[in-house]
RNA sequence: GUCUACGUAGCUCAGCAGGAUAGAGCGUUCGCCUCCUAAGCGAAAGGUCGGAGGUUCGAAUCCUCUCGUGGACGCCA
């Protein structure tokens, strides 16, 4: 379905070509005088130029063609060349019922056709989860949704750090720890235990404690890098312990993206890129494309329209490891014959561009990825605390994701029996669900790209701009339909009129935004647009609420239209709450 | 040092395929519960859009320079 924008457009393109006039001219956008108008064209003043003519005279020419169509209320030349228009409440209304009644809610399903690897979340293996991996998870699974509600097929691969050096940190701590597993004999050839040797608390205490020595301490460093070539050479020992590692790690990893409604449909790791790799260094060193520098082996991915120097792309250090480039090249390689997408999309920390540009670069030189695929790198900005610093405890460590989510659960919990007589039970559930969406709304109310300041008062505060104001609009249209049922009326077969007062129309002007915003959502890859949506359509609505008694009111065929209005504004709601991966409950 | 992103109200942020009086929220001040959830609605105050040039009929938005802040710059991921 087009946009009312595209329709308009259409329109106006009409009005200006029977005018006389070019119609690259008729471009309509939405008014940003809202007390004037609803729409606007500006083209008659870009026009004035070529035609040399007063644009004024130009839109009043225009504005004489469109005055009788039925499409407009009010059409309006005005100084110095501006063209305002307003819908028809007949057309609005019409154009609303038929997004209504679209499955996709008058959305054209512009990703049709697409397949898209999207690789998100990127959790270490071995490490709990911290607040860190919170962006990534919450922006990558609503951008997942969006490209997914757009018609494209989209696979979520977690992509785990598993095969990095933080293995061979964790084998090295364990055997200052327990020098005597099997693991490390070397002389030994029975089968190993079936039981890990450690526990994931235990698991998750090892690694911080290695990295932090290995910062210090040069000769422990390399020994976990020896561990690591070790492990990556296939060393039968340190396999056994490498599957313990992935056993004990994984299904609380699982367990705690469940707790953030986030899913992934392939559970790949670095690790699994590793068969491909000495085909695909063999391919880039056979082409030519690879060659011997400073002891390691590079490609070089300079462009000629470069500025900057681009540091040459690594592909394996000087003693012949692997590294963090040389596991995504391969992962492209396995993804390609896996899925054959048309398209990658990378959900991690900006500060990981330059990476990322070397890898794509990369990729595309040698052929690893065919010329007309996308390799599409969205970089996220840094959560930090209040005082504008990298989020921490309160003690200055680390905060691990699910200390940080219970806090927010708590403070929700809190503030639901405070303001209700709620039953215990019901009022944890609740508590559970207004606190994913406070955190994930504020997360994805900033531009992915900007840093953004996590406050959890704010977030916890239920006013204003926030994703418990969005529940509790979602909640009020609930609780209206529910005792209009209860009342003995039926939800269904309402149609909707046109809208008698300004209110009503200003929701309807809001509702009937959805699709292209839908569009620019995707194209940019930005959950915000969606987030002002529907933060202006609750506005809007709640507006339209406070000034229209829907229950007492008499007239049925009115009462019907309001229904019918409550029923499309919940579904636009909650279409936009499913896309950021949250949703609303019953009551709150 | 080189490159890059950002600088909008006291605070947190939108707006940036150029348009008319730059928008929200929080905080502050003032109204509104005999009424479908006041976690709401209405109103007021608060800004020379970091600074200087330029392009344009028109610039927060595009270009150049400048100041400030963050980030990235071959064997970590």
């Amino acid at each position: 379905m087009k946009t009312v924008i595209e329709e308009l457009t259409a329109v106006m393109e009409e009005a200006f070509m029977a005018a006389g006039y070019d119609g690259k001219y008729a471009k309509v956008g939405l008014s940003n005088r809202p007390d004037l108008c609803e729409y606007q064209c500006n083209g008659a003043m870009a026009a004035a130029k070529e035609y040399k003519k007063a644009p004024i005279m130009i839109a009043g020419e225009v504005a004489d063609l469109l005055k009788d169509k039925d499409i407009f209320e009010e059409v309006n030349s005005v100084a110095p060349g501006f063209l305002n228009l307003k819908l028809s409440p007949v057309y609005l209304a019409d154009y609303l019922g038929k997004m209504g009644k679209d499955e996709c809610l008058g959305v054209e399903e512009t990703g049709k056709g697409e397949r898209i690897i999207i690789d998100y979340g990127g959790p270490n293996v071995a490490k709990p989860l911290h607040v860190g991996h919170l962006r990534s998870a919450i922006i990558g699974e609503s951008v997942k949704r969006i490209c997914r509600f757009m018609g494209s097929e989209v696979i979520a691969d977690i992509h785990l750090g598993d095969w990095g050096l933080q293995m061979g940190l964790i084998m090295t701590e364990l055997r200052k720890m327990k020098p005597d597993l099997v693991y490390f004999d070397e002389d030994y050839t029975l089968d190993y235990p079936k039981e890990p040797p450690f526990t994931l608390s235990e698991l998750e205490e090892i690694y911080p404690r290695a990295s932090a020595r290995s910062k210090t301490d040069e000769a422990y460093k390399e020994e976990a890098m020896n561990d690591t070539f070790l492990l990556q050479k296939g060393d039968r020992g340190r396999t056994a312990l490498w599957k313990h590692i992935m056993s004990v790690s994984i299904p609380d990893l699982k367990k705690n993206y469940e707790k953030l409604n986030v899913s992934f449909e392939v559970w790949k790791g670095e690790s699994d890129s590793r068969p491909y790799i000495t085909d695909m260094v063999n391919m880039m060193k056979d082409r030519g494309y690879a060659y011997e520098s400073e002891g390691a082996l590079v490609v070089d991915i300079k462009e000629e329209t470069d500025v900057k120097e681009i540091p040459p792309c690594m592909i394996l250090k000087s003693d012949g490891a692997a590294l963090y480039t040389t596991t995504d090249l391969a992962t492209i390689v396995q993804r390609v014959e896996s899925n054959n997408p048309t398209r990658f999309i990378y959900v991690a920390d900006k500060r990981q561009e330059m990476h990322f540009t070397q890898v794509f670069r990369c990729a595309k030189k040698t052929g690893l990825a065919a010329p007309q695929v996308k390799l599409d790198f969205l970089g996220f900005g840094t959560m930090n605390g209040r005082d504008g610093k990298p989020f921490k405890t309160r003690d200055g460590g680390v905060m691990r994701l699910e200390t940080l989510l219970e806090d927010i659960n708590d403070e929700m919990y809190k503030k639901i029996i405070e303001n209700h007589d709620a039953d215990e039970n019901e009022a944890k559930e609740t508590a559970a669900i207004v606190a994913m969406a406070a955190v994930k709304y504020g997360d994805l109310s900033n531009q992915a790209t900007k840093d953004y300041i996590f406050d959890t008062e704010k977030f916890t505060s239920f006013e204003g701009n926030t994703g418990p104001y969005i529940l509790y609009t979602i909640v009020r249209i609930k609780s209206i339909l529910n005792k209009y049922e209860g009342m003995g009326n039926s939800l269904k077969g309402l149609t909707l009129a046109p809208a008698l007062d300004d209110i009503g129309k200003g929701l309807m002007l809001e509702l009937v935004k959805f699709n292209q915003v839908m569009i620019n959502a995707y194209e940019e890859l930005a959950p915000h647009k969606i987030c002002a949506y529907i933060y202006d359509t609750a506005n809007a609505f709640n507006r339209f609420y406070h000034e229209t008694r829907i229950l007492d009111e008499e007239d049925k065929k009115k009462q019907e239209s309001y229904i019918a209005l409550l029923i499309v504004t919940k579904r636009f709601l909650e279409k936009g709450i499913e896309l950021l991966g949250f949703n609303a409950p019953e009551k709150m």
